[in-house]
DNA sequence: CGGCTGACGAAAA
DNA sequence: CTTTTCGCCAGCC
């Protein structure tokens, strides 16, 4: 259990944790912090440092699965082209069978 | 301090 | 299916 930190910093370490292969929800981290309806400030804090971080932001999606945030990267292709490089389907943008790949830190991580 | 914004989420229409 | 609304809360102007 991660707490006494930051808000961004429990994100961070979060989503450090999450293994390759696999990718959570802004709100399923939210929860995990105890904002279930955070999920904002998880991208936001994200967003303000997964590039100084060095945080596998490819592997958070929206709670669709949908690579929300591709725009964000280098190109619009570079998130998509990660997660299938980790084993991940994704197509037009969106995780295929994502419950499959669904990482719940609460579940996984306790 | 007030208002706006945002990689979201869920519910309502 | 689309669009709207509300909630959440930290950062910024």
């Amino acid at each position: 259990m991660k707490q006494g930190y930051d808000f961004f910093t429990d994100v961070y370490d979060v989503v450090r944790q999450i293994p390759a292969g696999r990718a959570t929800s802004y709100g399923a981290i939210a929860a995990y912090l105890g904002s279930k309806r955070g999920a904002r400030m998880v991208g936001w804090a994200m967003s303000s440092g997964y590039t100084e971080h060095g945080l596998p932001a490819h592997r958070v999606v929206n709670k669709q699965g949908e690579l929300s945030a591709r725009h964000l990267f280098e190109t619009p292709t570079t998130m998509q082209e990660r997660l299938e490089s980790e084993g991940v389907e994704v197509k037009d943008g969106r995780i295929q069978h994502w419950e499959k790949y669904f990482w719940d830190p609460e579940k996984e991580l306790s």
